[in-house]
DNA sequence: CTTGGCAAGTTAGAGGCTCTTACATAAGTT
DNA sequence: AACTTATGTAAGAGCCTCTAACTTGCCAAG
């Protein structure tokens, strides 16, 4: 069943193993030409199948980046998952450790990035989408509710979860679309990001 | 030289306005449909000439699209530079300002918004579009030193007028992407503003 | 063991798009 | 009036998405 990748030839008339390895061609073209670029024919020519093929199993192009979409969610929430956990909860390392795992996904799946919020919006209605997002967003208010010390998240805390998204949201695609170059600045993102967490979480700051 | 809106039609064989006409149409098709679905066919439509008839003006779809790009940055700066003026230098208002006008401009064109992003990145050769962007960067930067009660930008300043991009670039995106209707708190973005600005621009910010 | 049904490929093609080439027309210049 | 230049058209190559109708191979029931 398996195909070979010089000659995009397979041993038998079915694939197999289509519907995965045509997201993964997906993901790979996206992230080379950009969200924009991709076409499901260059996908169908590197899974080694005709032009028709992928519409036995998604509905049009568009259902096609939104499994590469959805994907790339999981795989950002899993890895902020992992970079929380050494750290004490309630602890400002931990709300820098989230908001480093964004930037950095930003930063190596930039074309993925881009798709999970150039799509999200017209595909609003998506349950899927929608959940996986929204489950990202609460991981963020829960953190800054344990710092201020309490489980339960209240307005405050909302607000102030969406002012940090805000700014590393800005943060990862003013990086990815080059911004940063021409501020010939070299900033240091583990400090910034510490700096900023300190400055939205303070009760009191004074006026400048 | 007048072209129908109904037939399309032209008095003459010549347009006498096609590359402006041509910009506009490609400008309200950006807004209607996303920078993503705009095609030069539907501009020719509604300018009525031939689908060729672009490639005398530009060189190619890029590059109209870029014209509505250049001419969205330079309406984005004269409306800063005009909601500034009101207030005295030196002050958070002005900063205050400068975020209002961003904001206001992604929500009211979100499809130019966004353009002028989701292209910067491929066509960074050009300077233009290169000039503008900085030089609108620049009115942050100076307006953050007069705060601090200085002419010269220093590095702190170029700094910090980064954050503040960075913070109203995400506050922009999330919002015209809708993320903010799943935060089903209303948010006013006055005073979320002025906080920002506030919390950027303290020297001294507690430990929380 | 055959056979009928179903899932997952194929080919062919409609209709859309970008952009090029060759030609036609208007307008200005000498 | 004739030449030149700018700006339009028509036709078509070569992409793309997606559909329709056909084909292949697996699997289960008789």
């Amino acid at each position: 069943m398996k195909t070979d990748p010089k000659t995009g030839k397979r041993d038998s008339y079915h694939h197999g193993d289509l519907r995965t390895q045509l997201i993964e061609a997906a993901r790979v073209l996206v992230e080379e030409k950009g969200p924009e670029q991709f076409s499901v024919s260059e996908a169908c020519r590197i899974a080694g199948v005709s032009t028709a093929a992928p519409y036995k199993h998604f509905k049009n192009k568009e259902e096609m980046l939104q499994e590469v979409c959805i994907l790339g969610m999981h795989r950002q929430r899993a890895q902020m998952v992992e970079e929380v956990s050494p750290h004490a909860p309630g602890t400002l390392d931990r709300i820098v450790a989230l908001g480093r795992v964004y930037v950095r996904f930003a930063q190596e799946e930039p074309g993925v990035f881009r798709l999970m919020f150039g799509f999200a919006n017209e595909n609003d209605e998506d349950e899927a989408l929608k959940e996986v997002g929204q489950g990202t967003f609460k991981l963020v208010q829960q953190e800054v509710a344990w710092c201020r010390g309490s489980d339960e998240i209240n307005d405050q805390d909302i607000q102030r979860a969406f002012l940090l998204w805000s700014f590393v949201h800005g943060l990862s695609f003013l990086r990815i679309d080059g911004k940063l170059s021409k501020v010939d600045l070299s900033i240091d993102f583990e400090s910034t990001l510490t700096e900023i967490a300190r400055r939205v979480l303070s009760d009191d700051v004074p006026t400048p």
